[in-house]
RNA sequence: GGAGAGGUGGCCGAGUGGUUGAAGGCGCACGCUUGGAAAGCGUGUGUAGGUUUACCCCUACCGAGGGUUCGAAUCCCUCCCUCUCCGCCA
């Protein structure tokens, strides 16, 4: 959420970031209902002060008067009741006038609340404009020795790449069919090896946060209130995309929902609390099955691993002072840690700056990683090949292509905000106004997705998948994955 | 699922119709005290909105929403949440 405040002095900074971000909220619809509402509100309440004067002065009275009337009779009595029922209506008659205010500043407010959870947080100046993810900036790319970006993965490999489905097939990693069977289409089973080595990426990304790190690993609810997805900024933005487990409808209080990202659980653990700055920067790791229901996403990446309904996702989350100059240290040091992480796995990737069009409501600023999939992409002929045949050896092959693995937010205080996240300067007891906190999140490791490129780099001209260094720990020291 | 208890400031905890925005305590800040510290003493210390150069002032807020009343933390209604016991259960 934004600072209503902020909108008010300075609209059209807002008003840009809209543009830039392709947001239509209508801002001046919205200054013109905080105005009305102001004007209602100090109208409302210099009435109230009246009313009150009015029942301090008039409220003993009345009760001496009340006390007088009963030891009274005859035009005395009708003198006191009179006196009474006077002292009386004056403040009856500022309680309508009050109520009438009342009932339309009612009218006002949530209109104005729901407008206000969905104006943009204006995009950083230094985010490219644009307006989709074509549109996106690479700042730069990473390969392990002995990989040339601008060759082919034939070339640079010596033979042509399965893609990840055609791997997982033939090393017994994961069933689709019977995932389908159970769950519907965009659902799996990870098998044997397949589920080995999903745990072993999400729990070297654990142990790498923690230990290298020192990130606090939680481990958090994926089913929540409503609240938490509003304070998190994922609704009313979002609403679409998660699933709701209606509860009301059967007795139970609140509504839940599955969250899409452990990044949730994490923001909220501190929702309507004041935090010691010393505390600060508070650094947590989770790892959290997500749940996305990918409306709007009919018909694309289909098939295989990359886009699912359901996922494990190890997420880091920082949350830091309101002050730009660390907020933004912080990004650069989120991203660096998965950059490591990549290298240490040998996963070929690249950053892309997002631009703002790409960046949500919710970020000041967003940077993508991406790791290169050999078996994505359009099929092209084999370069050696000329003309293709259907025979395998001239079978035309994936061109690859970069895929979306991590996504490093930086917020300010739009989440801690919503949330009501604040620190006070001099600790929790001490004096000054209390102030919103910054947050900031990136992926560390989504899996199976992150599957597809290991998979896929490290697959041998045998058919086997050799085990990346780092992670053979984690499975019992195998060095491959060989044919089921 | 059945029964009960309760939701008050950064925290604990009083408060059942009238200067109660709220006693008391803890915490915190400042001052005194001290060689220094602790203890002790004193003073101050909620949030949000409006107004203001500032000081001040006004309004709202005791889980949420509605109602009764001249006046509500306090009485009434609805809802939400938390806890305890029993039952069931990974």
């Amino acid at each position: 959420m934004i600072d209503l405040k902020a909108l008010r002095t300075d609209p059209e900074r807002f008003k840009d970031g809209c543009r830039k971000k392709n947001s239509p909220v209508d801002i001046d619809h919205l200054l013109r209902l905080d105005t009305q509402r102001r004007d209602l509100m100090s109208k409302a309440e210099s009435l109230r002060a009246e009313q009150k004067k009015l029942a301090k002065e008039s409220g003993p009275r009345i009760g001496q008067l009340s006390g007088k009337l009963k030891a009274s009779q005859g035009d005395e009595r009708a003198a006191i009741e009179a006196e009474i029922a006077q002292l009386k209506a004056a403040p009856a008659s500022l309680k309508d006038q009050i109520q009438t205010l009342d009932d339309q500043i009612n009218t006002i407010t949530p209109e104005l609340e729901s407008l206000l959870l969905t104006i943009p947080l204006p995009p950083d100046d230094d985010v490219p404009v644009g307006t989709s993810s074509d549109d996106n900036v690479e700042i730069r790319r990473w390969a392990p020795q002995g990989w040339d970006w601008d060759k082919t993965f034939e070339q640079n490999r010596g033979f042509k790449p399965k893609g990840h489905i055609e791997l997982c097939d033939a090393l017994g990693l994961v069933d689709f069919p019977r995932g389908v069977k159970i769950a519907g289409t965009r659902s799996y089973v990870l098998t044997g090896m397949g589920m080995r080595l999903h745990q072993a990426v999400l729990r070297y990304a654990i142990d790498f946060m923690v230990d290298r790190h020192a990130f606090t690993p939680m481990s958090v609810p994926v089913l929540v209130r409503e609240e938490a997805m509003v304070g998190t900024g994922f609704f009313p933005g979002g609403r679409e995309q998660a699933y709701h487990v209606e509860e009301t409808s059967r007795g139970g209080g609140q509504d839940m929902f599955l969250t899409g990202t452990g990044e949730v659980g994490l923001m909220g653990l501190h929702q309507n609390e004041i935090l010691d700055e010393a505390d600060l920067p508070l650094r947590y790791v989770t790892v959290s099955t997500c749940f996305r229901r990918e409306a709007g996403a009919a018909g694309k990446d289909t098939a295989g691993l990359y886009r699912i309904h359901q996922f494990d996702k190890v997420e880091q989350v920082v949350i830091c002072r309101a002050d730009e100059q660390e907020s933004r240290d912080w990004h650069q040091k989120m991203l660096g840690f998965v950059e490591d992480f990549l290298q240490s796995l040998g996963l070929p990737y690249r950053l892309l700056q997002c631009c703002t069009g790409d960046l949500g409501a919710k970020n000041a600023d967003m940077i993508d990683v991406e790791c290169w999939m050999p078996g994505r992409g359009e099929l092209s002929p084999s370069p050696e090949g000329g003309a293709s045949s259907p025979t395998a050896p001239d079978a035309p092959a994936p061109a690859g292509e970069f895929g979306e693995t991590h996504s490093a937010s930086r917020l300010y205080d739009y989440q801690c905000r919503r949330l009501n996240m604040r620190t006070r300067p001099g600790g929790a007891g001490g004096k000054g106004e209390t102030v919103f906190c910054h947050s900031l999140n990136n992926t560390v490791a989504a899996s199976p997705r992150i599957l597809i490129p290991i998979l896929e780099m490290f697959q041998n001209k045998d058919g086997s998948v050799s085990v990346p260094e780092a992670l053979r720990p984690y499975l019992g020291g195998a060095d491959q994955i060989l044919p089921a």
